[in-house]
DNA sequence: TACTTGTAGATTGTCGACAATTAATTGCCA
DNA sequence: TGGCAATTAATTGTCGACAATCTACAAGTA
């Protein structure tokens, strides 16, 4: 089970609504399009109906999902070209984030060591005799870990919050392709190179190295 | 008043409140810091709290308003960095707009008709005999049409929403700004210079026209 | 006076129920 | 049998009330 077992405890029922929706779609339960019951919600959890729509609600925001008014609230289906959108976003954001760090020197060099330990793991998991679906999950954990660490130490709160919405909607649409699970190691070791131009502050390289790693993505989708 | 008193008659009650809010910050009854009473809107509106909770929640996600768990919910204060981020944040996506305008032919000539019409607009509004406040604010309504249907323009609809809820942050850090009165005329003017250089596909020269367009926000924000 | 403690008031978070609307089913008729 | 209309069921939108929590004020003590 992914669900993390352990406190779903917190200051609102609605953050708790919204990790567990986001469980079900990320293991696979809820596929994209599909309705969702406030009710049913609400039940399952053990909650009643209004922190179910505050957690609607927040996930309608973040393009999580769709609601139709009156019709009810329904899982996004992305297109080919919602895809692209978001993905083209996503590098315009991040680009941007790393030409902070480099013009500001917002990196210091524990900063690289954390990073650097973050994809040894990767390597490390990539390189284990685990099943490939679990590795899969296990390495795009470290992957949200390693770019998260990176948008943080740009201090810009607003792109912090931009870029992990949409790091999640990536998520959701590579769920629906099962060949997402190929060249693993590659890309655990893609992130060695941003570190590398990352530290020598080249930001034209940089900005290279992270297109290359994250065009998985795209590729992903004109294979559909 | 700013209150459309024409139709606060939606699908549902929700957005009713949440331009309700957006009206009265706009208007000034709601300053930046300000506790917004659940109880009071609703009883203002002549509905239940549960739809305001609902609009409430939107605005969060929009940065409009601030939701502290169990304390309230308040309107956002801006701090100077906060502005430079928001600001900084408009430029690199409307930026990335006028490249998607320009390198994949968006504009048509009837394009750059509408546009033309929205600043003339600007610049009879600028020259009028009306009183200097709400000449800012009827050429402030008239830039946001002018730079929306450029937005809207690029066919991306995350980008016009995001860019919709920077413009709304923008102006409200403005509200507080009196002398943003002075120079409307050229404020007005600058836009032809967008167009110019829109129309000859001159990309770093329209960028500059941006950035100097709307340094205004900038500067304002560093006389504080 | 300054500080702590306890109480009262106000506000948010959550709930269950009802109204309005949509979708599905059934029954009727050609 | 096929298509249309009326009824039924299911779901969302809204409401008022209660519980949990926080804030402000007042009383009491050192």
């Amino acid at each position: 089970m992914l669900i993390s077992s352990s406190t779903y405890q917190r200051d609102n029922l609605c953050s708790v609504v919204v990790d567990y929706i986001k469980e079900l779609i990320l293991s696979g339960t809820y596929r994209a399009g599909d309705h969702v019951l406030e009710s049913e919600v609400a039940l399952k959890l053990g909650i009643s109906r209004a922190p179910v729509r505050e957690g609607l609600k927040e996930l309608e925001k973040e393009g999580i999902v769709t609601v139709l008014p009156r019709k009810g609230t329904f899982i996004t289906k992305f297109t080919l070209e919602d895809m692209k959108e978001v993905f083209d976003i996503r590098l315009l954001l991040e680009d941007n984030i790393l030409e902070i760090l480099i013009n500001e020197n917002k990196m210091m060099e524990e900063d690289f060591d954390t990073l650097e330990k973050i994809v040894n793991d990767m390597v490390k998991i990539a390189n284990s005799k685990e099943e490939n679906m679990n590795k899969a999950i296990m390495i795009n954990m470290k992957d949200m870990e390693f770019h998260k660490f990176i948008w943080q130490k740009s201090g810009s709160r607003r792109r912090v919050e931009l870029l992990s919405g949409i790091f999640f909607q990536l998520r959701m649409a590579m769920l629906y392709d099962t060949n997402r699970t190929g060249d693993l190691f590659a890309t655990a070791t893609d992130h060695y190179a941003i570190i590398k131009y990352l530290r020598n502050k080249d930001i034209d390289k940089c900005k290279r190295a992270l297109r290359e790693h994250i065009s998985f993505y795209k590729e992903g989708m004109s294979q559909k």
